[in-house]
DNA sequence: GTCAGGGATGACAACGTTGTCAATTTGCAT
DNA sequence: ATGCAAATTGACAACGTTGTCATCCCTGAC
């Protein structure tokens, strides 16, 4: 029986190496090898390579409950969210994801249901019992004030990805989304075409990008001296249906616009649904543009005028945000304007007849 | 100083209770509190009833880190996958993390690289760092044959989503989905229209779906007496791209396919735009199926003709099939077939003239 | 040669929970 | 009442790590 004393004893399986077996391999103390891991100073160069050398040896890897239980410092983050649209999950997952793994951390995901009554307390509870050291929140929960207050008072850190024009300097940490802007060149390049009478169909209004996105189609409307019809906008919200819907109202106005601005793809797409059975030829007879520069806007057909969102690198910045302001520093709030991508659902008005 | 020890002690917030001051508010053991937590027969109702109160009183919740640590079950499962396809990714997410929640587990999602020559080597020690319970994998990573022996030799519970026909019972549990009978039934719904000459269109050779398709598709010819025209068949990846060049090559021969049947909904998108390139009429001119039910297939125009996967039902069974053989049960393996869609992209071929 | 100062190291307790096993109480037949 | 098995409960150690603090060793100044 010559094993050692803690592969006789663990329930895991034989060849997991414990701090232990380190230590003892590398006849040092298990606080040195506990230094030699976490990168600490003072250790002197030929006992951390003794060290190195048996946790190579052991195929050591530190235990992350016992470390989390043990450590002041917290090594998870979570990601909340509660957004129908897979593509932007998967980005905000990737970028947070690829953050974490860069800087050791572990990501826990956690969808949500951002209109649950007690939400506050279920992230909460989220966070003790995962310790987790701090949360990402996507839209709209990112936009919930009393959620974001709720949070502080019980002392969680956070940085929210939001859509605003600017910084709100609010106190709240946050990445933001100029949705504003991007609405503003999607509906310049409208009426660069020649367009007048422009078509907008609202994305939810629990999402703070949709009156960001109306108030740049306004704002343009406005600084090229074009009237805004109230007949042209139409409310619902981010999804084909809503996009289908409104479209077939517009088109069925005596003065039916010649060009429709949907606040994102999925509008657009139902948009470009609602054109053909009408019809109508995109972008001869009606141009349309959407929001988001989803894999859709590429493959539909026509291919949709869009804006792009680096919501990756959003993402990324959010979280390195997050893990700056866990360790003491900060590296500031950081703004993104999508970028307008002109594809072949936009064209010039067919002229009047 | 009337706080209590733990609260004195802790760097938690105060107001974060642990199991020993539900013990002395409930004035038992932390023994007791334990087996009220954890469910575990032998406790009176009234000495129950009193923890509850207690653990209600101090919004006590059981810490994750502690509990992992000392407790010889595991209480985490990992989701492995290596997929480019959002919609899947995101249903097979919400699948295992539902079931998940149900069981009293987390969830520990790690999208990897199915190529790292490593892989191995890296979901071992995601496992041990992070003391998983098991994995649940994802194609295509469920079907490296190699993968699954090492990471059984380094006694890691695993279940997979893969494609076959049936139960493969070679001792690896899994959930299989039946491709190949969807294949065919479309293939099926294709002739009967009337189509004879179907181009074929095949998806990613790393992924067993691939030629589990093709064989559906194989096999429903031979099956209605129509012979198998190899220029027909085209190579190729799950993408649009390779649907668009595929479509592009089908259609230039000689005598063009009358319906082609793409191996998933992106490659048969690639091909409605490649027949509107060519200036042909979806169904009127030119059939097309896909595969899978994504949102795309819906919204396309004209909408696909598709085979429905139940994906989050496939996940919360692989889930619940892991679980289940972690406490020494088996609920057994799952067959799944999806389900044949028949919408817009497909009708009777037009008569040659 | 002694001593201060700082770098390197180690002993030990603690994090919050559960497993083991022994002690106590209960219920029930005698 | 009494005895005995079963139900209930608790004391204590242990999981694998890091924080605190003490000790040791070395260097260089006196």
């Amino acid at each position: 029986m010559n094993r050692s004393e803690s592969e006789r004893k663990r329930n895991r399986p034989p060849e997991t190496a414990t701090i232990r077996d380190v230590a003892r391999q590398a006849r040092v103390s298990l606080k040195t090898v506990s230094r030699v891991i976490n990168g600490e100073a003072s250790v002197r160069e030929e006992t951390r390579a003794r060290v190195l050398q048996a946790i190579d040896t052991l195929d050591y890897r530190p235990d992350l409950s016992a470390r989390s239980l043990r450590s002041a410092r917290a090594y998870a983050v979570g990601l909340v969210y509660d957004n129908p649209n897979p593509y932007y999950i998967i980005a905000v997952q990737q970028g947070a994801l690829s953050v974490c793994r860069e800087m050791g951390f572990g990501l826990q995901i956690h969808p949500c249901d951002s209109k649950a009554p007690r939400l506050a307390e279920e992230l909460h509870d989220l966070v003790r019992r995962s310790r987790l050291a701090g949360l990402v929140l996507a839209p709209p929960m990112s936009e919930h004030v009393a959620l974001l207050r709720k949070l502080t008072a019980y002392d969680i850190p956070l940085v929210r990805i939001i859509s605003a024009a600017e910084d709100p300097r609010d106190g709240f940490p946050c990445v933001f989304v100029d949705d504003r802007d991007a609405a503003y060149a999607i509906t310049e390049h409208l009426i660069q075409l020649g367009h007048v009478r422009i078509g907008f169909l609202w994305g939810g209004k629990q999402h703070r990008s949709s009156p960001e996105r109306y108030k740049g189609y306004e704002q343009a409307l406005h600084d090229y001296g074009i009237k805004l019809a109230k007949e042209l906008v139409v409310e619902g919200d981010y999804s084909f249906d809503d996009g289908f819907r409104g479209a077939r109202r517009l088109l069925a106005l005596p003065d039916p616009p010649t060009a429709i601005f949907g606040s994102n793809d999925e509008i657009a797409a139902g948009v470009l649904a609602a054109a053909r059975a009408g019809g109508l030829h995109v972008p001869y007879d009606l141009s349309v543009a959407g929001f988001e520069d989803s894999p859709f806007s590429r493959h539909s057909w026509p291919s949709l005028t869009t804006a792009r969102q680096l919501t990756e690198q959003i993402a990324q910045h959010a979280t390195r945000l997050l893990i700056a302001r866990l360790r003491g520093g900060d590296i500031g709030n950081e703004g993104f304007s999508p970028e307008l991508v002109v594809r072949g659902s936009t064209a010039p008005p067919r002229p009047r007849h």
